[in-house]
DNA sequence: AAGTTATTTTTACATTGTAAAGATAAAGTC
DNA sequence: GACTTTATCTTTACAATGTAAAAATAACTT
């Protein structure tokens, strides 16, 4: 009866399953110890079969940054349509919240979308979706105000916002913080701070 | 008649030397290249000199991350001090700029402070400084809009700067935006956020 | 002068990324 | 259906890394 999914070849689509097997060691292990081999074995392949799909390390851990870019999309898109205050406020106010979030669900994922790890390769797929993104975010600025100051608003929110995710992922914070808290009053001081501009 | 110079044992200093050949070594070449046994060749010695003066390469870079802050708040200092407008905005915003420009000038070192490489150790010397940039940033922060909210505004700035910083390296803004007056202007926003709060 | 300790070198090992050559299975061709 | 070609994977190999242990050496102590 011959299911036509794509089994092709020995192992069936080792492309994804080693980009699937990358985000598993990613989500489980510390980033350094993420290894092409590591990942191969995950695959529950050899060592070098890998090098077919993608060139080197580079390569997969960039497309496993594009994969990440695109799921960020997404998800800031969701947070917008479901935010409560319908305005561009209100609409930003939850995308920055969910920004942090997503950040902080996936620590080694952002780590890489933002480039804390050198050996991720910048792929066109990776440059692509990380644009994306970018315009993602300059739109949300350019309804609270305007397009004409949109871009230097959009670095602005970008810089406080990753910022405050990687002080948060390195524990940087000043010590007794509490940082629910601390989060919801940065994202109204940059508002507050965009709107001045 | 025998200088006093502290020439230990067979290398003279080694320890200092080490973390001066790290650091040149982090001034000249991607960090990723920067390995024990380079240092260790640069500073002239074997591949495991290094083990007595720092048990892990963690260690160094550690020690080399501290000596960064050190520098960096003597930088800030003496940027707030040289500000032309002598109030807590002028030293906030000069002091902001001068973090920049200490990022810029320092890619690796900076990067290294903020935990951009996974092998550096939080040595007590290297948390040590780098609270010391905290509470000296919370004191600027301070002068501006009172101690009660300053942690507040102080986590606040860092994030925009960082995140600003961590953007410029990383080449992830915008395409088209001129810097250099983007970045004054992203300081602008922020203390203007800083005074809404 | 002899012995002890601090420092450095040698040697060794497991791990990594990547390249090259060999093996194997699928697809294409007749 | 047999043969060739191509894509995919495995084996083997190599240089580089961090770290540990043992051997060597210089400095200090007494």
């Amino acid at each position: 009866m011959q299911v036509t999914v794509k089994k092709k070849y020995h192992h069936g689509d080792l492309r994804e399953q080693l980009l699937l097997a990358g985000e598993g060691a990613l989500a489980e292990m510390p980033v350094e110890n993420v290894s092409l081999r590591e990942i191969a074995r995950r695959a529950g392949v050899s060592h070098a079969a890998p090098k077919h799909h993608f060139a080197t390390l580079g390569d997969l851990l960039g497309e496993i940054s594009a994969r990440g870019f695109t799921r960020f999309v997404a998800t800031l898109d969701q947070a917008s349509r479901d935010a409560v205050v319908q305005t561009p406020h209100g609409r930003l106010m939850a995308m920055g919240l969910a920004y942090l979030r997503f950040a902080e669900a996936n620590p080694a994922i952002y780590a890489l979308m933002f480039g804390k790890v050198d050996r991720m390769a910048m792929t066109p797929h990776m440059v692509q979706s990380s644009m994306a993104a970018w315009s993602q975010l300059e739109n949300a600025v350019a309804d609270l105000i305007g397009p004409g100051r949109a871009p230097n608003g959009a670095l602005f929110v970008w810089s406080t916002v990753h910022g405050l995710s990687v002080l948060k992922a390195e524990r940087r914070q000043a010590p007794h913080l509490t940082l629910h808290a601390a989060e919801e009053n940065t994202l109204r001081m940059m508002i507050a701070g965009l709107k001045e501009a």
